[in-house]
DNA sequence: CCTACCGATCGGTAGG
DNA sequence: CCTACCGATCGGTAGG
């Protein structure tokens, strides 16, 4: 049972790597399994379809967000500008750290499903309105007078250095979306 | 010859709302010539690798979004101020009109393609680049304090809309956008 | 522009 | 967790 779960554990960790890279499609369990050095059959005797390995892989990447981002910021500032501001920072220093190998999992996922309803369209969407709802109450909390307006842009400006950065490998887009972020918060 | 030119040109425009909703990768050559009607190896002719029909959908789309969006700023109105403007806010009215099914090609391509090097990224990257040259320029023209970072936080603004309204279908998306660009601009 | 193929890989199953 | 398969589809080719 323990080992059984472990298994899991290691594959959904590479998982989300590979989904990072090429996609939650280009996630195949062929390729997968290849790299596990197990059977396909073996590692899909662990899902039950590649639409479940899919959604077991964004739940997955969801705790290693909450884990890398969120947390820190939990046990670090008191709720209001500061953890807002230490969320966001996070957001960015992620993205700058290469936590998800080729570029964030999120910005990927949700382009990527965006267009195609299904369960694994509503699991992204969960995912990251559950974020956006994070930022809207910690910008509530620091009494901000739209706090959703304020939410938007934060994580505007933090999605758009991670596209910048993932397409020319440039580093200044951090820099330019921090001057943003502390023009929106300073 | 003349017909033959047509047969192309059809087949990259369905190609481009195809990659708008299932990426570059899932424009498969069997798909596009089932909606087509025609057969596989007579589109396949047209193309010499499925790798040259994305470097060639990608071009269309960047003819289309040239068409609708940049033309027509540079039609209606003068460098600077006014053109920055009317080019932000036809990037947002483009998204709105859903003109590329399935959201923005550039936002899907940018984010498919970032962590794959090769000929089809660099294609996205530099009708990416042209992109943000073209409001960086009107920036300075503007009399911006600092181009490249109002530049970057008005496409930030525009793109964050984009994968708001295609994963929530919320076109407050868009009012959260033009907010911020005015008071960017404004 | 077509028919008729090729080897490789896809998601998934049978049976152990 | 495995081997051994299945039908479907992939990109691409031969030959006309």
């Amino acid at each position: 049972m323990r080992k059984t779960i472990d298994t899991r554990e290691a594959i959904l960790e590479r998982a989300v790597d590979l989904a990072s890279t090429d996609g939650l499609e280009g996630l195949t369990i062929g390729r997968l399994a290849g790299e596990l050095e197990m059977s396909k059959s073996g590692l899909f005797g662990h899902f039950g379809s590649k639409e479940d390995l899919q959604i077991a892989t964004i739940e997955r990447a969801g705790r290693r967000f909450i884990g890398r981002v969120v947390e820190p910021a939990y046990r670090s500032t008191p709720e209001g500008a500061e953890r807002l501001r230490a969320l966001v920072n996070g957001y960015i220093d992620h993205m700058a750290e290469d936590i998800f190998p080729g570029g964030c999992f999120w910005a990927a996922a949700s382009a990527e499903f965006d267009g195609r309803p299904g369960p694994v369209r509503d699991a992204v969407k969960d995912a990251m309105a559950a974020w956006l709802a994070e930022l809207e109450r910690q910008a509530e909390a620091a009494g901000a007078d739209d706090p959703k307006q304020l939410a938007f842009e934060l994580h505007a400006l933090a999605a758009g250095a991670n596209q910048r950065y993932q397409l020319f490998g440039d580093p200044e887009a951090f820099e330019h979306a921090r001057r943003g972020i502390e023009r929106l918060l300073g």
